[in-house]
RNA sequence: GGGGACGUAGCUCAAUUGGUUAGAGUACCAGAUUGUCGAUCUGGGUGUUGCGGGUUCGAGUCCCGUCGUCCCCGCCA
């Protein structure tokens, strides 16, 4: 072994030992004759020592050692004199007097401070393109650190809860529904294609007709779609299926789950169960199918005191079956007239005609372009419905539900940020269960919410061809802080159903047998009642640690534009690595060919 | 596909209406310094203003294009 010890390790009851340390120079302090030295490695950072009476050969090269070096250090661990001692460091109360240090490697100039503090602010590209250096950093390795504890408790929990981990493929069959594939040709059928999974979904299916009865998976999962801070086109989930259960069998495993890995994290107790909401109720009160419960400022319909209203734009919108919605964003009364411009454009990009407002003096008096519109009695219904202080602010939504709903949830989570009011410390879940089973795509054609393996409700079997829209699903997202943390369902286990599912999706027979016809023969064989949910383990990891985005959890993402800016991937490939899998390149001719990326740097 | 922000020294940023030799902090380099731990002191500018073109007597600044990063909408069964 190189080392004695790391460097976090060495405390008071060590002192008079002789130790071997290795690690990369944090600083170098020379005092001209005493030279100081700061070590570090995963585990921490101690003060290393070096006074040229101990060594002259040693003082000589400590002097020459610059930051980021890597070196190994001989010497006694000696008490520091009480006044000395650093009460920053858990190392603080010793340092190493060292006779004898190796450099191993010098380091260049790094290309961004590694203080966490002044790291922050560097521009990322830079961070992912040295994201060796990048993960140097002590909040970076706490980050992969604390994903490590998570995943592993998350592995230690369903181990004892029965749950078998199964690896499935990644080289798998395109299913174009649902989320762009990434594909890989075959060399050996040519013009066909694997494509890597956007889930286990199946395979994990196939598993309970298997008979494997629990199974889990820390899955990869791909997606070829555009990307967010929450979002990577790789990406990792807690992915798990059991068989013979209800949906109260998948709420109690996970939050058992979750308040273990919270727990883990060192953030505190989640007060179990955790709570639901239906879909309905969630978008009714929020705006949103993954609310952010940690504040208020609900969405509350007062359709019903503009039944008989002077004011047109409300009026019209009744007439037509619209509702009328309002939050009050409470102490929110000084919002400037620029941001509520600001907060009129977002609401009409959401589909309003415009964004009314009321703003509350603090002297109670009421301001607002529409207020000559309101009886007396409307502003009586509205104060005491929306409980309107002095100092508030009243936000409208007038149109269809969907639309007010949408629009008003986006407002109360930019009112809520403007007001203080989310808590960043706190973690408040909530299941939200009775999803539609269908929704209506663009083209009009009937598609599923969630994914058409998902059962219906039982109760709602006999809409499914008469009023589908209407029938709700047996699926349930798991969300926190208004983040959808995972989803899941009971699936189809009878071939019939599934066969009659893909038919009021409107998929042709033949197309469905080329597709999933070896699921549909699969259920053909007994397969148990089952279903399952997946957790987004970035997304958790993230909100755990603080970040505000998953590529501060995860060693080595992507670029907003997908490109991995260290490996400069994708990249062009030869000739020959293309005949090889009887791919040959089309582009347009404007299109210049893929080069290295130039960055700002 | 759309909207927005950004790109100047290794890093973070500044640079008046377009005007002299593009500055500051930090990092880095050299020297000094025996108890520091964001060490200190003295000295040193290390630059293709992302890239290409245009306007102009003159461009970091204005215009066009392009490359790259981030945030959001769409998209994400």
């Amino acid at each position: 072994m190189m080392r004695s010890h790391t460097c976090g390790e060495l405390r008071k009851e060590h002192v008079g030992q002789k130790v071997r340390l290795c690690g990369w120079v944090e600083t170098v302090r020379d005092h001209g004759g005493v030279i100081f030295i700061d070590l570090r490695d995963r585990e921490g950072l101690t003060q290393v020592l070096f006074d040229p009476r101990d060594s002259q050969a040693a003082w000589d090269e400590a002097q020459r050692a610059r930051g980021e070096d890597v070196i190994e250090i001989e010497g006694r661990v000696e008490p520091r004199p009480p006044d000395m001692a650093n009460p920053k460091l858990a190392t603080g109360e010793i340092e190493v007097r060292s006779n004898v240090i190796r450099l191993h490697n010098h380091s260049q100039t790094p290309p961004f401070p590694l203080d966490d503090e002044e790291a922050a602010r560097v521009s990322e590209d830079l961070r992912l393109t040295y994201r060796y250096m990048d993960l140097r950093r002590r909040r970076m390795q706490d980050n992969l650190r604390l994903r490590h504890r998570v995943l592993m408790a998350a592995r230690r929990y369903l181990d004892r809860a029965g749950f078998l981990e199964v690896e499935t493929p990644i080289l798998t069959k395109s299913t174009p529904e649902g989320a762009r594939d990434y594909l890989v040709p075959s060399r050996m059928v040519p013009g066909a294609f694997y494509a890597l999974p956007q889930a286990p979904q199946q395979y994990k299916q196939l598993l309970m007709v298997a008979g494997l009865d629990r199974y889990f998976q820390i899955a990869r999962c791909f997606r070829d779609e555009d990307l967010r801070a929450d979002r990577q086109p790789e990406f990792t989930q807690i992915d798990l299926e059991m068989s013979f259960i209800t949906p109260e069998d998948i709420y109690s495993i996970i939050d058992g789950l979750l308040a273990v890995l919270v727990r883990e994290a060192g953030r505190g107790e989640v007060a179990l169960p955790i709570p639901r909401m239906t879909y309905a109720e969630a978008l009714g009160r929020y705006g949103s199918d993954k609310p952010d419960l940690r504040f208020g400022m609900e969405l509350v319909d007062v359709s019903d005191l503009f039944a008989g209203t002077q004011f047109k734009v409300f009026g019209n919108v009744l007439a037509k079956g619209g509702v009328v919605k309002a939050i009050n964003a409470e102490g929110r009364g000084a919002t400037s007239l620029s941001v509520m411009e600001d907060w009129t454009a977002l609401a009409k990009d959401a589909g309003l005609g415009g964004l009314a407002y009321i703003r509350v003096g603090e002297d109670g008096t009421w301001k607002s372009p529409i207020l000559k519109f309101f009886s007396d009695a409307e502003k009586q219904g509205l104060t005491e419905r929306l409980n309107i202080k002095a100092g508030d602010l009243v936000l409208f939504g007038a149109d269809a539900a969907g639309v007010v709903n949408c629009a008003l949830g986006r407002l109360r989570l930019v009112a809520g940020e403007a007001a203080g009011v989310i808590d960043p410390n706190r973690f408040v879940f909530t299941w939200v269960t009775d999803f539609p089973l269908l929704e209506r795509s663009e083209d009009g054609r009937l598609q599923s919410m969630h994914h058409p393996f998902t059962a219906p409700h039982p109760d709602d079997l006999p809409l499914l061809d008469s009023d589908p829209l209407r029938v709700r699903a047996q699926a349930y997202d798991i969300v926190l802080n208004g983040t959808e943390l995972g989803g899941g369902s009971i699936r189809i286990h009878h071939p019939d159903l599934q066969t009659r599912m893909f038919q009021v999706l409107g998929l042709p027979a033949d197309e469905v047998e080329d597709r999933f016809g070896h699921l549909i023969r699969a259920l053909g064989y007994g397969a148990p009642p089952h279903g399952g949910i997946a957790l987004g383990a970035d997304r958790l990891v993230m909100l755990l640690a603080g970040c505000e985005s998953i590529r501060d959890v995860i060693a080595f993402p992507k670029t907003q534009k997908a490109m991995d800016l260290m490996m400069n991937a994708p990249a062009k490939v030869d000739a020959r690595q293309l005949r090889d899998v009887h791919v040959r390149v089309d582009l347009p001719l404007e299109t210049p060919p893929p080069k290295p990326a130039t960055g700002s740097s």
